[in-house]
DNA sequence: CTGAAAGCGCTTACAG
DNA sequence: CTGAAAGCGCTTACAG
């Protein structure tokens, strides 16, 4: 059928089988426009007749075109939940540089919502070609998708999603079940007329993130379907204050004998853990979020009777790869919605989570 | 410093600095010799200097070096556990073609030993440049590892590790710790003194795989540490006959009134789960791995208690992905033995699992 | 609106 | 042992 000993097709194989020149149908491929109706159209059915796939190395090569993506996310230290997150980042990244696209990560405090407010008044001033937003203060979040949609730059939304934005994709677990599956494995060593008591980190201006909201629906929706029949309380914790989190938790368990549950809906269960453990309530048991080292250590010891997990460098990794993909490639994520897995830890199995990196 | 203008060194440059030409840069690059000592001496110098890192997508341009991959798996239907790896297989090969690497698919039947030794025949006659094993055989997997060896072809181990070989990598799970959490799960929810029901299918000419073995041996080990007192009895079950099925399990029921627990150790548990939702057993606790299609049925249905699973996607990906980079670029995988995370899925967060490639 | 030509960074014969 | 030159498939000025 040809005299062409290659099998795949490339454009001066289209370019010969249209009569006109590369310069012409690379003008297509781009929709670069500035092309004649009949040239375009030839064209055009030349490239759905043979089923034209671009060499992306070769175009990657020859336009040499630099991607900046905006990694915007919390200010995190070594062993803390964010640090997963940027692993994810990393390997990305180094996947990402092949193809041009480089990444700036830009840090806010996710306990204080004014510096995230500053970090927007920078991003202003910066140029970029895609965005991972971290949703934290969602109500900030989404007045700024709406800058970014102006100025044309897609964005992908990892933590929780928001309604009502223009995400090429979200990456994440749904908070709501992922509260329900916390419940399971609380309830699971219950008494149904137990009492639980919710730790909750007080921080100067923050209101809550919504997904420690949503899980807290869906882990007090699972009970009342089950039917338990005990209460709920909560107990205000501070972050680095070992005494005053004493005072508070021995007050409450003594005015509630029936408490043999515990849980917390961030990454801080470590903080409950190490209250149980100094005084020995083995009779409580505890679940709550995150892999993070510490809160590994104490279920390794047995003081926490699970963890509920989110892939925090899946996460990351895939937000990148998302808008490398799109960027580079033009390609959109299969779904926008990525519900990711919610991952259930025990004692027996925690030692191969940190294989978890895709 | 310097008038180039270039952030990256090439080789261009490199060539400029030793004095030399490109081609005798390249020779060094990939030590194919012929260059006198006094250059290779001084372009290393060079090379180290200013830390050279080859453009990859250029190389692979310009080298039109074409790799085969040949993964070796189970044959498999739809909604099979090797479907779900062979998910994995896919997405890699779409992410490899980009490196003119191709994936060819050899299968073999894995209740048949037979089939497994006249693919090794037919493999012997094909070349390839890498190969991804899947090791169900053991015992005929490692001595065709010596016949890579010696052509000098890497190859790499998914499903369960092999010792004694030359493997670039390994992606798998712990069988041994993998049955440690199903008896964790299990016994959760059993008194300690309750019989277990352990099923297992019969085929021709299969000895059970060594993967199941380990997994019992964990199993077993967990129970006994946590001063289990009951009997485990084994059903002798077969994949397409219920009515023979029922009739050996309902002997067995009745014979052991102390039986509350069952499991199995390879991916068939919706064949037990079938029996008990058919008799009503909801007394009996089941606990099975992989989340093939039927089994999350039945977890869903609430009749299967817990699965675990050790994500065939990541291994299938993971595992092409290894062998591309070894060849593509030289690099070695991070870590020889990726013991990969296991999972463990109710109920509550079975729904998210399809999400799970990487 | 169109095409010839140079170039991306590397590899590969080929001639010496 | 060495280097000049062509080429991988695509993009990008540039001249018309």
């Amino acid at each position: 059928m040809s005299d062409n000993e290659h099998t795949t097709v490339r454009i001066v194989d289209i370019a010969r089988m249209a009569g006109v020149s590369v310069a012409t149908v690379d003008r297509v491929i781009h929709n670069r426009g500035k092309v004649s109706e009949e040239n375009l159209a030839r064209i055009n059915e030349v490239l759905h007749e043979v089923n034209y796939r671009p060499n992306l190395i070769a175009r990657s090569l020859a336009s040499g075109r630099q991607y900046t993506l905006a990694v915007v996310m919390p200010r995190f230290a070594q062993g803390e939940y964010w640090a997963d997150f940027d692993a994810g980042i990393v390997r990305a990244e180094a996947e990402a540089r092949r193809y041009n696209v480089a990444v700036r990560k830009f840090f806010f405090d996710q306990y204080d919502r004014s510096s995230f407010e500053k970090l927007l008044a920078t991003l202003r001033g910066e140029t970029f070609d895609g965005a991972v937003l971290a949703t934290l203060f969602a109500e900030m979040v989404s007045p700024f998708t709406r800058e970014l949609d102006e100025r044309g730059v897609p964005y992908v939304f990892v933590d929780s999603n928001l309604p009502g934005c223009n995400q090429l994709a979200y990456f994440g677990t749904s908070s709501f079940d992922a509260g329900a599956v916390a419940a399971r494995l609380l309830y699971d060593r219950l008494d149904p007329g137990s009492d639980i008591v919710v730790g909750r980190i007080i921080h100067r201006g923050d209101a809550g993130s919504n997904q420690c909201r949503s899980r807290e629906e869906g882990f007090r929706s699972y009970l009342q379907q089950q039917g338990f029949r005990g209460k709920l309380h909560y107990a205000a914790l501070r972050l680095d204050d070992e005494a005053y989190n004493r005072e508070v938790l021995d007050d409450l368990l003594l005015k509630h004998r029936a408490i043999a549950g515990a849980v917390t809906f961030n990454s801080t269960c470590y903080i409950l853990a190490g209250y149980l453990a100094a005084r020995r309530r083995t009779d409580v048991r505890l679940v709550g979020y995150d892999v993070i080292r510490r809160n590994g250590q104490m279920l390794d010891e047995g003081v926490v009777t699970a963890l509920v997990a989110q892939r925090p460098e899946a996460q990351g990794y895939r937000g990148v790869m998302a808008l490398c993909e799109w960027l580079v490639e033009g390609r959109r994520p299969d779904t926008a919605e990525n519900n990711m897995p919610i991952d259930i830890l025990l004692k027996e199995n925690i030692r191969y989570y940190k294989n978890n990196l895709i």
